[in-house]
DNA sequence: AGGTTTATTATGTCTATACATTATTTATTT
DNA sequence: AAATAAATAATGTATAGACATAATAAACCT
């Protein structure tokens, strides 16, 4: 039989407990950036548990950025962290039906061949690799929503020779099949150059929104691909909550 | 003594070790999604130790949504996680002076009002308050960066009527003094109006990156900002490591 | 054959304890 | 007074066990 008065709504276990608590406690702003939090030994009195327990909760806490741990000094309440945002960048066939629209895919052409300057350029690599090169375009309800140019590095990714891209965008073939270790993303604005313009039926010049993505894994780029949208269509939506996963 | 065989550059601790040990694995595609990693049981017998231990190291991996774990059946290796990107939206005159540029900061105007229809609509508030409007430049090495507009909702920012603006920007002094509990970006391309195009220099109907963010605290709106970038100028990069904290 | 109970397996939480590590303070010596 | 050594306070890692929980598989009875 516990003592511990449990709270209404309160986490069925102990350790997570205690972390929501600290947490709201910092988030509140009770417990200000700087702010020493109680030692283990006085949370495990002030909890009536073990120091694994409080541990538990405070390495999570830690582990979130939440509060700072210093051996001999004790744990501190970190001041607010880097104006960061979780840019979800999701498939775009998942985006397009998310909005209820309906979702077609084009491929516009596919070609296998040796990786020239550009390529190597683009994919970062320095070595001779052979590549395959496509251009698709995604559409919502018929409208151009977005063209993807593509290389895939068949060195890294060589069962990507056989597959077909005629249905399925390059994307989520990828996505399923190969695991990635690290990905970058560059975000600009650029204006639509005339292929582009053709493409997404826009003015030439018109601005775009373009995304280029780079994948590795394990130091080996495998796909690098730039997508464009039209610009005014299209928005990019990060939405950051707090600090840290719920 | 440990008859344990430490790996060349090995972590030091041990659940660390069996962590990136079974990372590799997986990154590797040595072990592919669906597929079953050892039981806690095994491994410990593995690595001859205690079950916490490897418990540690499972839950992390858990924690970084690179295994599924499930009572009974074990745990499991994840397919690959929806595309999402952390975006390191810094401070402008952090990121400026990260690439060793002079930066300057130019107060173009400072209004105080009762929000009118627009501003409500930009704050996403409903009820009468009162805002400050400001407009300002970031420029590098003299050269105009970023267009900044922003509105400050001052009835949850009172102490923002009486901040100086002129000299450092409402960003960073909104960052040092307010905390806030959740944010929004919107990232859009569109094409310079006459406007923009004398603040950045650049022509009429010129392709701009566009950053709108918003922030709240306790489901009050703090701020909007808009900031604009030349397009070819200005790229965001969002680098996403492996899928976890290291 | 079909449904119900029971056993089994694997994860989830927790305890009590031990020793390691790190940085600081205090005491001791030169 | 300065340099050195020892005690101390906090976190970090690890152990061996306990009981809880969930999901499946096996045994059992209609």
């Amino acid at each position: 039989m516990t003592l511990v008065t449990a709270t209404r709504s309160s986490p069925p276990t102990l350790y997570k407990r205690i972390r929501t608590d600290i947490e709201r406690r910092i988030l509140s702003g009770k417990w200000p950036p700087g702010y020493r939090i109680p030692s283990e030994h006085e949370l495990m009195k002030r909890y009536d548990c073990s120091r694994m327990t409080v541990s538990k909760a405070l390495t999570e806490l830690a582990q979130a950025d939440l509060i700072q741990r210093r051996k001999r000094a004790g744990s501190f309440v970190r001041r607010p962290q880097v104006l960061s945002a979780v840019l979800e960048i999701t498939d775009i066939r998942a985006e397009i039906t998310a909005l209820g629209r309906r979702y077609d895919y084009q491929l516009l052409s596919r070609r296998r061949r040796e990786a020239n300057r550009g390529d190597r350029t683009w994919l970062g690599v320095t070595e001779a690799c052979d590549v395959l090169a496509l251009e698709a375009c995604h559409s919502a309800d018929g409208i151009p929503f977005a063209k993807e140019s593509r290389l895939i590095n068949l060195d890294a990714v060589p069962e990507a020779a056989r597959a077909d891209f005629s249905r399925d965008s390059a994307g989520s073939w990828l996505l399923a099949h190969v695991p990635w270790s690290e990905a970058e993303h560059r975000i600009a604005a650029i204006g639509a150059d005339d292929k582009i313009a053709k493409t997404l039926h826009t003015a030439e010049g018109s601005p775009c929104l373009v995304i280029n993505r780079r994948t590795w894994r394990n130091g080996q780029t495998l796909t690098a691909v730039r997508l464009v949208y039209p610009g005014q269509e299209h928005q990019l939506v990060a939405r950051f909550k707090g600090r840290q996963a719920a």
